[in-house]
RNA sequence: GGAGAAAUGGCAGAGUGGUCGAAUGCGGCGGUCUUGAAAACCGUUGUUCGGGCGACCGGACCGGGGGUUCGAAUCCCUCUUUCUCCGCCA
């Protein structure tokens, strides 16, 4: 969330850019800025009350001490109404705050200052394409149907499991999976992040801390019995990992990476973009996370789009990439790339990553700071996360892409993990 | 799951009702000494909120929450976590 100092120091240039995302932010503000004086009025005079009890509860101390205990316990029936209006001041000081609380909770990320405005995913600024593209044909077959003609996923298996959303990938296609997941994981740690295994649930704090809590409650499975939410992506736990974090500036570069599967109730998306392996409710996924300095956090941004674009050309798939317009965005994020790689059967265009800058938005959430070098003060520090990459897509795109008459070629820099060049 | 013990500053570890934000040691930072380093010695060393241009002043924080008391790291309740023993177990 946004800070109240950002609020109160740059409230016009605030509600200027939450424009950018179709957030009229002017009544909230307003609110929380009058709430906020309020609040910070309750607690001069809460500090002064306590300053004074401190004081006569030291005195009666001493006079105890020196044995004038008659003084002692008339100075000691005059604490009762101080202690009153401490609770009352107390009571209203926190109810202030919760308030404040709650309204800075409803306020979006502030994008960055370049973002286009935009209505819809229409809007969206077309960066730069590459790979060789595929002109689509009739007689192409789409994923799902190869997936049946070469017995490589098995949705009505996965229903009877579970439910729909939740595939068995069978044989070679097993085997797809896991040589992407390495493939991916050994890219990241070659390009300098550092890998990590984390838990697949996580606790309200750690919901919180990311964003998905409050507002998207509903997107992710929760564990009532024990309140524990199954992650709807790595960026939860490894970013959580630098909750209540003060780093210090020769921490930096934080980079890690992180394989798990992604469970997402997809609640309210139904109809055509669901079929095969378009949307599901678990999915795997290997996760970029970086921790930055705010200077650097827009470097640290490209860098992370180039890392990604570096993926999607040794996969040989035709992909662009897509910065999204305002009202297109996360409510958290600051600014996102989306790559998106072309799947010729469905002749569509099918979002494999997101990378995006959080700025402060998450660290003030999640507590987490650094010292720079030489200050006392410490700053909020900046979150940055990406896929890298999303795998059914892929795999959807691979054997659309990839398919022959005779079978589904595998992408050469795969080979050396899945041992076999060809899937028929 | 059952029984017991514990949770204090970056770490180790004192502190069982009254200047305790907290002894001491280690570590870190600065300095003296040294050609340089080590050792030794001296100094310094948490987070956070509010007020002030500022020097500074005040509040809060000893696992979390609540309570008793004029006053709590210290007493009580509760939750969480860790350790030991027993049981179960991939």
């Amino acid at each position: 969330m946004l800070t109240i100092n950002q609020i109160r120091e740059n409230k016009d240039e605030v509600i200027r850019l939450l424009k950018i995302k179709n957030f009229d932010a002017s009544s909230i503000i307003e609110q929380i800025l009058q709430i906020d004086l309020e609040r910070r009025n309750l607690r001069q005079s809460l500090d002064n009350l306590q300053a004074e009890m401190n004081k006569t509860s030291e005195m009666i101390g001493k006079l105890f001490k020196e044995g004038k205990a008659s003084e002692a316990n008339l100075a000691k029936e005059k604490t009762g109404q101080i202690k009153e209006e401490i609770r009352l001041k107390n009571e209203a000081f926190s109810k202030a705050e919760s308030d404040q609380h709650a309204l800075l909770v409803l306020l979006p990320n502030t994008p960055n200052p370049s973002i286009v405005p935009g209505k819809s995913a229409a809007d969206n600024e077309h960066i730069r394409e590459g790979g060789k593209m595929i002109t689509p044909n009739p007689s192409m077959i789409p994923h799902w149907d190869l997936a049946k003609k070469y017995d490589l996923i098995d949705f009505e298996l996965g229903n009877k499991l579970t439910g729909s959303g939740f595939p068995v990938y069978k044989g070679k296609c097993a085997v797809l999976q896991r040589a992407l997941i390495s493939f991916f994981l050994d890219e990241a740690t070659e390009a300098g992040y550092n890998e990590v295994m984390v838990p697949l649930m996580v606790n309200e704090d750690s919901g919180f801390g990311t964003g998905q809590l409050p507002d998207k409650e509903g997107q992710m499975y929760h564990a009532t019995a024990d309140n524990l939410y199954l992650i709807p992506t790595a960026e939860v736990p490894v970013t959580n990992m630098y909750r209540d974090v003060i780093l210090n500036e020769s921490d930096f570069p934080v980079r890690n990476t992180a394989y798990t599967p992604c469970f997402r109730r997809e609640a309210g998306s139904y109809g055509k973009d669901v079929r095969g392996l378009n949307r599901l409710h678990q999915f795997d996924k290997v996760e970029i996370v970086r921790i930055e300095k705010p200077e650097n956090s827009y470097q640290a941004l490209e860098e992370m789009v180039s890392y990604v674009e570096s993926l999607v050309q040794k996969l040989e798939l035709p992909y662009r990439i897509i910065r999204l317009c305002g009202g297109d965005m996360s409510f958290t994020s600051a600014m996102t790339y989306d790559f998106e790689v072309f799947s010729a059967a469905q002749d569509k265009w099918l979002e494999v990553s997101s990378v995006s800058n959080f700025e402060s938005y998450q660290a003030n959430r999640l507590m987490l700071r650094y010292k720079p070098t030489g200050e006392k003060k410490t700053r909020l520090a900046h979150t940055l996360n990406g896929s890298a990459l999303a795998l059914p897509r892929i795999v959807a795109a691979i054997l659309e892409n990839n398919q022959t008459e005779n079978g589904i070629k595998i992408p050469e820099c795969l080979v050396k993990y899945t041992k076999f060049d060809f899937i028929n």
